[in-house]
DNA sequence: TCCATCATGTAAACAGTTACATGATTGC
DNA sequence: GCAATCATGTAACTGTTTACATGATGGA
């Protein structure tokens, strides 16, 4: 049985939520804009895919929470999207508080999904794989302090926030990593 | 068209490199059992669902990748799976080294997906935002701390060194969440 | 005898990726 | 005129989740 038309408080996907969350900062932005975003980002969460954000921008629209202005481009048309009053509310209460406790739950990690089995490779092997993570995230992070230098205006304010966390988060990963190595090795 | 049987070579994914860690870490477990780890791990990625296991062990071993044994239990079957020698060589593949980039990428947290679009929040529902990370991010740092102690002996070194890694990086998650609560204050 | 736990699986739905296909606009 | 970029979309596929369904074993 198909479920009845919109069922109006389904809470959002993050993907939905991210969504919504940069059209309420770019309004008028249209759906490729919002796929460079991703595109860009040093996140491998999720890929931007037009297959992802096609769909997703209609059925935001036909839940009424964006709305679109159509103008036409030849024989195509160019829909740019605003936030509307009740987008801007699934928002806020995506967005909490109150947050749900798996928000702040362990994050998914590769390099700690690999850690786990390291006792399966050699010893020079294992050796390797921590200075080949180490010099992985330190190029990370230099990426990342790069990009936050470039951040500037006081519009940027959370933007700096985030990329706070992404920095301080990689330098993390990085002496967990070291340290781990430096164990192994006076083990 | 079907691809043709078994190409060998495809890489493993994240979810069937897991599954081969774990059995090399315990030859003769069930399927049951590496559910079981899936769904008390605190990490919120996986759910450990048997839709996802029993259909990946079944591809494992027509792979080769596993053996499977298989023991009656009533009108049952009772199946525990071994790694095998391509099954190991597989797995040190997916470990690395060389590890690709993308594993030391930053990483995904629906805490920082939040923090870049909290200008459509209140100034006090962004204080409650903040604090109400805080108080999450230090109940799970408590309990990651209360497993690492449960850890001992030698063999538990990497399933330390892993529990080490998440506790590190829900301590930088909490002290980056009040910096950004502090700079928030003094704007 | 009954309950908790161990154990195995399937079917339908769904979210997102990959790969493809096309057109419009702007600047050189 | 041509290339780069802006822009929109679909079709097939894949890997997962959700929900359901069932049976065996061991201990109180």
């Amino acid at each position: 049985m198909p479920r009845a038309n919109a069922p109006v408080s389904t809470s959002l996907s993050e993907l939905e939520g991210g969504v919504l969350g940069i059209v309420a900062t770019k309004p008028g932005c249209t759906a490729h804009a919002i796929r460079e975003g991703f595109l860009r980002s040093r996140s491998s969460h999720w890929s931007g895919s037009a297959g992802a954000i096609y769909p997703l921008m209609k059925k935001l629209v036909s839940r009424e929470l964006l709305k679109v202005e159509e103008s036409p481009r030849g024989s195509r048309v160019r829909r740019t999207y605003t936030i509307t009053a009740a987008g801007t509310k699934e928002l806020r209460r995506w967005l909490g508080p109150p947050l749900a406790a798996w928000t702040a739950a362990v994050t998914y990690d590769p390099l700690r999904t690999r850690m786990y089995f390291l006792a399966a490779l050699s010893p020079a092997k294992r050796e390797a794989f921590l200075s080949d993570a180490v010099r992985l995230l330190e190029s990370e992070a230099k990426e990342l302090r790069r990009e936050l230098r470039e951040m500037r205006g006081p519009d940027a304010f959370w933007d700096r926030a985030a990329q706070e966390g992404t920095i301080a988060i990689t330098e993390a990963r990085i002496r967990w990593v070291r340290k781990t190595a430096r164990a192994l090795r006076s083990r």
